[in-house]
DNA sequence: CTGTTAGCGCTTTCAG
DNA sequence: CTGAAAGCGCTAACAG
């Protein structure tokens, strides 16, 4: 493998020159710059990594925080990965996962230490987020996808569950449904201040409380079995309950399954979405399921962009971003017809 | 942030020694050794990764060659990538994520070229693979989670395609079914020489040759509408089917929703199951689906762990492990009525 | 058992 | 516009 050297020498110029061409960090004239690349081409010259890195004290390398939830890891999750990975090498960065069962916040200090990165994204974030807390502690550069509760000078970007969950509701209310279920995320996620979790479950509140609506929230633990479950559970407390809104789509085949068990059809019975779940999945149910799609891609892609950003200084001050989920409607969703009948009879 | 000669200054000792303290490398007495720990933690001393790989020639860093299939990323891949990233760090390795649409073998070359790892985990690897190629003629150190056709000296973990054909073909035919379909990958994905495609296409007509069974195969696109066209040919030509084996479980939505419209029941009238399938993905399902499921954790975990053996040269020659999948009985598949029934028919 | 020192391959002052 | 040389922080001979 030929080094810097080799090629100042085929080149014959000194090694400052060669790097200052590589880098664009000092004017080079136009015919010595010719030679130089000559040269690595000649030698196949590339840079090592490593050796730039130590030198500039910059190593190009980005870490992705990516603990696992509690309700396992998604499609969603998936995409986070993949988007982020593009985004960085796209960026002449490398992107390395810290798979952290880090639930020890000293391990994320011991790792950052060791020089190997130059900044990291977190994901999965909680209100009050031990890892958060920890690089702002140690003033360690960082990027949220999600965001905690003090998200001052913190760059970011996050769903914008507020409108997200808005724009679900009036959805269903344009369809005449007016008894809404919620089905959040698990009791300990919003226990431990899950973001999302949290911050749907308030909005969902003060959305039906305006639109006059009547609204019941529940959570429930990410399998079908708890949304089945679930789904009962509701119906027998509040039968006139004509649709629900459910965080995670893996609790729909249970929900589903116990629609058909009442003998009722989706959606002329009852009506499902779900919200932040990706296309993928919803295409997987039967009927498909109309959902708030999240951006995934943009949500990875700008968490590595934000943070590279304020690696190379672009960035003044903190970029926080909140994107909107888009509407998409399947074969899940509908006017009520159960509901309809049954109040024309009581009307006779 | 200290560094090594804090380190030695502080425990009156040589940098050289602290250095083999760390690393072990040489007998230390246990007094020097104490003093030298003890210096360690008072300075929160964490060796700089960088300098020790370039000074070493050993980054302690692997790469997983991440090719997004022709269908996409689904579960399976999602549990090779935390499963390699958990056992990296067990292991004392950082995990790089190469997200390649590096369709072109070049852009590989250049990143190994780098010198930032020390070896990369290859998956997705088709019969006659270019990553695979080019990692060859470069003689740098992969291992592969797959394998291609010529697999001489390289080490791998895949799983045991015809050995899981078998038992899925046998355990219908427990069940009384002779009429089976077999359902494969794209068309797209045989021709490029997907390894899963070619092995399982190729078994499925031994099996049901040998046990004397009528066996139809199809390739079909991995999208729920692409299994619901497929699932009406195979039984407009074949209408003696009584069930049929998967390759790909997002397939299967559109399958089952093609059985209810001839007013059928999985697995009363049709018997469905899926092969190297995630149980997540299976319990999505309504009915859950019988699979057979990969041993994706181990998969990635030995991708790296065999890799990394390799590294520090506790491997003489290539180990090459075929792990079989699980055979795990859900509700959609049991012995046929229908037929039964319409022989009774022709037996009056 | 321990110390000295020459690199690893590059960046970046400092000097021209 | 270009060179020389001093590190970056660590490992691994080499020398005792």
């Amino acid at each position: 493998m030929p080094t810097i050297a080799d090629v100042a020498k085929r080149a014959n110029v000194a090694v400052s020159t060669v790097s200052y061409a590589i880098n664009g960090t000092r004017p080079i004239s136009e015919e010595t710059r010719q030679r130089i690349f000559a040269a690595m081409d000649e030698l196949g010259y590339r840079p090592n990594a490593l050796a730039r890195g130590l030198a500039s004290k910059r190593s190009r390398i980005i870490a992705l925080l990516f603990a696992a939830p509690e309700r396992g890891l998604g499609i969603t999750e998936l995409e986070f990965v993949t988007s982020a990975a593009d985004a960085a090498k796209e960026n002449g960065y490398h992107l390395v996962l810290w798979s952290s069962e880090m639930n020890d916040p000293e391990e994320l200090r011991r790792f950052t230490q060791q020089g190997l990165v130059d900044g990291v994204v977190v994901m999965e974030v909680h209100l009050d987020d031990n890892h958060v807390n920890m690089l702002r502690e140690i003033s360690f550069p960082f990027t949220m996808i999600g965001r905690c509760a003090d998200t001052d000078d913190i760059s970011y970007v996050d769903i914008h569950f507020e409108q997200t969950i808005k724009e679900a509701v009036q959805y269903l209310a344009e369809l005449g449904h007016t008894n809404i279920a919620f089905l959040n995320h698990s009791q300990a996620e919003f226990d431990a201040g899950y973001g999302p979790a949290v911050r749907a479950h308030t909005r969902f509140a003060q959305v039906v409380e305006t639109m006059e609506l009547t609204g019941v929230t529940r959570f429930c633990r990410a399998t079908p079995l708890a949304g089945w479950e679930a789904f009962n559970d509701l119906l027998t407390a509040h039968p006139d309950l004509t649709a629900l809104v459910a965080m995670n789509d893996r609790t729909i085949p249970g929900i589903m399954q116990a629609i058909a068990e009442r003998g009722w059809r989706i959606p002329d019975d009852f009506s499902l979405m779900s919200v932040v779940s990706s296309a993928r999945a919803a295409e997987m149910m039967v009927p498909p399921l109309t959902t708030m799609d999240p951006p995934t891609a943009e949500l990875g892609r700008l968490g590595v962009e934000l943070l590279i950003q304020q690696l190379e200084g672009q960035a003044q001050n903190a970029s926080q971003m909140l994107l909107p989920c888009r509407l998409v409607v399947r074969d899940s969703s509908g006017p009520c017809r159960r509901i309809q009948s049954s109040k024309q009879v009581e009307d006779q």
